[in-house]
DNA sequence: CGCTATGTTGATCCATATCAATAAGTGTGG
DNA sequence: CCACACTTATTGATATGGATCAACATAGCG
């Protein structure tokens, strides 16, 4: 399971803001028993409910994490490198309450639960931006929350494709990241009403092609949008 | 505003378990910056968006978090005697993402933000106790979303009173303990459906008097509500 | 190339919101 | 203590957002 090529995955993980502060000696102990696989897509890592023994890092790939009830699924967010996942399980030692699949080939890292608490307790800055981490995770699920109870499908769509235009940078146009059905997911619907709510932006300004977005007016979609930065940008 | 009986409260605060474990000196450096008031119901304590300048904390009554966006309102959790708020704010020197404001007549302490970040870094167990807080409000919120988006709001309700039935102990019968309007924007769902949703669960057992709930036959209501740890239980 | 999963479109159904009217509490000041 | 105002809860009628079901097109992929 361990390879050999590891060590030159430590300096990706190294620069990772949970792990870039702190004391040489308490990083190499993290390091020493984890290890790390290469996924294919689809490949489901964990299942919610299980105990929760390693933390998870993506290297590279994408991660999506899930919940299912009742036969019922949904996607609750996306893992992307260099990120954790599942650190509130992990601190907590409390079974994990999402799942989680490869959405593409990726390489993850695992670091057993037991050592990142202690070295949690032996180092104080990693004891900070864990805490920062997981501060910043509990924030975007409100965000989440209130972007759920608060908005319409339609317009979540619309700020949803607000913030991928303004992630992209380009002038104008980008490409839709995910396949649309996990797109309608993540927003809280079906795919139908997926396809229809894109068609219902056309009046503001939004036509695709495939996977490909035009905003013809960013303001014209704004004022439809409203979007507010207490729900919609990722930094605050 | 600073009151001569805060002391009296000390006790309170040092057996909330994010205090309880830290050492008597960083204990009392958190205090000496810090503030007790009592404030009458409905008082708007913070307002979303606002900087984060106090931790606070619940020593009695209990306090609405709410969000807003275009002209709508959702509440999104109750804090409770002996409990902080906003945390994750403080920690992060971040604006609020929610409102607060009392449901009745409360009496709120107030730490000052930058003494919490700087006796996080100073105390260990402060600092141990913290990320657990934290992870655990996490877990709450991410579970809050499970329900949002895997069940209908007939099920959260049924849910909600398994859950009501469980705390209050009781064999048969307990009372809401807010008001309907409440409990609606708390389920995510509108006053009038809520009364109409209490009537739909009639067949499995439930009826309601006024504030007054009773459950006939709680297995019959569970075979309908499927109550699931991982959403469900505030513990874990 | 054909298979399978994804996306689109249309028809319909259902859950939930909205609007409106009324009833029942709850608190206030005379 | 009562009358009044005001908020909350209920109920009915209706509208609508969004889900479901079904058919078909399309795009990856072995």
């Amino acid at each position: 399971m361990r390879l050999d090529l590891f060590e030159a995955d430590y300096p990706d993980i190294r620069e990772l803001h949970l792990f870039s502060e702190m004391a040489d000696a308490q990083f190499m102990k993290l390091m020493r028993g984890a290890y790390v696989q290469n996924f294919p897509p689809r490949i489901e890592l964990i299942t919610e409910g299980d105990s929760s023994d390693f933390l998870h890092i993506v290297l590279s790939g994408s991660v999506d994490l899930f919940s299912t009830w009742n036969g019922r699924e949904t996607s609750m967010s996306t893992a992307w490198p260099v990120s954790t996942f599942i650190l509130a399980a992990t601190i907590r030692d409390a079974p994990y309450l999402m799942s989680a699949r490869t959405l593409e080939k990726s390489r993850i890292a695992l670091i057993p639960s037991r050592d990142v608490r202690a070295v949690f307790d032996a180092d104080q800055r990693f004891a900070r931006a864990i805490v920062s981490d997981l501060a910043q995770c509990y924030r975007s699920v409100v965000k989440a929350q209130k972007n759920l109870k608060l908005r319409s499908s339609l317009e979540r769509l619309a700020n949803y494709l607000l913030q991928q235009q303004k992630q992209s940078g380009s002038a104008k146009g980008f490409d839709l990241r995910f396949e649309k059905r996990r797109i309608a997911s993540m927003l809280g619907m079906t795919p139908e009403n997926l396809s229809r709510a894109f068609k219902a932006l056309r009046p503001y300004g939004v036509s695709i092609d495939g996977s490909h977005v035009r905003i013809a007016d960013l303001e014209d979609l704004k004022r439809f949008a409203k979007p507010d930065p207490l729900i919609d940008d990722s930094a605050t």
